[in-house]
DNA sequence: AATAAAATAGTAAACGTTTACTATAATTTT
DNA sequence: AAAATTATAGTAAACGTTTACTATTTTATT
């Protein structure tokens, strides 16, 4: 509780001769050592301690020790509701188990993420979560050949020799289409960022899947990609991105009745750049989301989209790491796919004069 | 790039073996020290670095040095989205300067916080952005005399001995009510959570000074507040807050025409609730919100809103610490407050008869 | 009562760096 | 050309822990 004046701080020797004991049994009491120590000289210990208000030096226990106990966290935008869900999930489980996180933010630039890649791996972290945007798996099959935990999140890595997380993004999209379908659509739009990492080429490919299993056929003038540079991203540019989106959409997709968001926010972006035009949703054109996020339910009008569990993919994430870390060297990479859910809400409804 | 077999890792000495040259050059390479080496020696070194996959042990260095280079930093609920854009400015300076960030997630629970704090304590971290859930000084007042920079977050705790970062919240709910009052709103009630942090207290005190300015004169029974145990947030809990507080705003604040909601995802559930209760935003009841979320814009209708700059107090936060740092021991704490700015949408409107 | 096992305590050697010293060669300066 | 710097290299002592050994005492087992 007192503060000492000032000063260097107590060390492990300074508490055995405080405390008339050695060395050795200061370190056994206070690393919590199954080693047997007697009452008495746990009790002058504690009391020395308390006295010189010794603080334990986790860099000298963890070079003694050789390993640390943190996770290390790449994220590409830390500022995206989305990742918010599964950082939570993140945190939660590796509080519990006694991890701390170090976290750190790649801005969606390859050779950033490299460089941060490298410098959790001098920390000796015990593992890496890591949603990249490295399209290519050298780097992250370089740090898994030394030997560090991987886990993927959110992607699937052609070619990476690590485990992965990620949701079934073809089963989500074919979920939302065929609900629109359902509901009397048949020219359905797709509105997307730049199809880049691998979850997107899903999105697409189940796009194509459920219009050709409908029997109306896959036709790519309504697959709407945002091209647009994404440098410096503030969160802001979904939105901004949906709502371009829109535009493009009352130009080119003569004819559609609906609209398929890759994310909630492009499609918060998209119905309003579609209400600022005049239109409404969903009596003019339906929009279906993806990911419900908190505030998709609190959006009006609420917003229709697949849920992916995100809270509960950080949690697995955790898990397949410190499962890694348990078992022995040699442990095949795990592959685990969430299932996604059609959430109905009020943006979908039956195309005009049906 | 090629990975070596297992084993043990390689270590400076190693290096040195490798090279032909002493530990200390080695070192001296490696660590960017100014001291002179030769270029063929480097090259050496260099060499066998990579012959070796070398990586320094970062544990043995902070141990040697006596410093760490890492910033911690407790949130109290990290999926809150207000935190998330504070958190991304954060991250950004830090990463800007060198430094890593250990994120720690109190989950609104004070022990955890004391825990969370001690850890980073021994951890050596250089200094701590905090935003405390513990109402009473004491544990943070014990770090900062034991000489560990902390900068509180987004509040202003009675008799604690170090820097802190806040808005002027007064002022911000003032800016809010005059806008209110301007257009002819005369019953204003304030929607809001428990009022413990200093936050809070500052926005009750701005509420009331701003109806004695206008001469209305104020009226504690149009404060509500949401008692319900905010036990395990997930997040969702501010949204269902604001719910409740809508049909409490609809029983018990008879003729009152708007309501100053505390922040923005409160303000959305209160929108919920009164659109669901067939009342009319801002036809037939006004609403702002506090925060200026990413969402608050993209919102139906858009949300009027007292904006907070969160991605600078963000930036601030690591820029009082590493101020803190530079400046030898015996420095002042510091006080910073940011300035609040009103951004008119659709959620306000003149009462119905004016 | 003798022996084996467990409990308790201490000594000293790591762990992988950095750096204060010491020493020598190369370069300036006078 | 001698003296003073400067550049370069090496040795060895920390930094604050943990833990393998060794040594003693206590307790349990036969």
């Amino acid at each position: 509780m007192v503060a000492k004046p000032a000063g260097k701080k107590a060390t492990l020797t300074d508490v055995a001769q405080a405390s008339g004991v050695s060395l050795a049994t200061v370190s056994r009491v206070l690393a919590h050592s199954n080693y047997p120590v007697s009452e008495a000289a746990k009790k002058r210990v504690l009391q020395a301690v308390a006295e010189l208000d010794y603080v334990p030096n986790m860099a000298a226990r963890a070079l003694k020790k050789n390993t640390g106990s943190d996770i290390g966290i790449i994220l590409p935008n830390i500022s995206n509701p989305f990742y918010m869900q599964t950082l939570q999930g993140i945190s939660t489980l590796a509080m519990e188990s006694g991890h701390q996180l170090i976290l750190c933010n790649s801005m969606r630039r390859a050779e950033d993420e490299h460089a941060l890649l490298y410098s959790l791996y001098e920390r000796r972290v015990l593992g890496i979560i890591l949603s990249s945007v490295d399209e290519k798996a050298d780097t992250v099959n370089s740090y898994a050949a030394r030997g560090m935990p991987l886990v993927l999140l959110d992607q699937r890595l052609q070619g990476a020799n690590c485990s992965m997380i990620h949701y079934d993004t073809r089963k989500g999209t074919m979920l939302a289409m065929r609900h629109l379908i359902e509901r009397g659509h048949r020219r359905i739009a797709l509105a997307t960022l730049p199809i880049t990492r691998w979850t997107r080429h899903e999105t697409v490919a189940g796009y194509r899947d459920a219009l050709v299993e409908a029997g109306i056929g896959a036709e790519d003038s309504l697959i709407l990609v945002h091209d647009q540079e994404q440098e410096m991203d503030n969160g802001n540019t979904d939105l901004q991105a949906g709502a371009a989106l829109a535009a493009r959409f009352i130009r080119e997709a003569a004819g559609a009745t609906a609209v398929l968001c890759v994310n909630d926010i492009l499609a918060f972006g998209v119905i309003q750049g579609l209400t600022a035009a005049g239109l409404c949703v969903p009596r003019d054109v339906s929009v279906v989301g993806f990911d419900d996020i908190l505030l998709a339910a609190a959006y009006q009008p609420a917003l229709t989209t697949v849920r992916y569990p995100s809270f509960e993919m950080g949690r697995f994430a955790v898990m397949m790491l410190l499962d890694a870390l348990r078992s022995a060297e040699g442990r095949e990479p795990l592959h685990l796919q969430l299932e996604p859910q059609l959430i109905a809400r009020d943006t979908v409804a039956s195309p005009k004069g049906i």
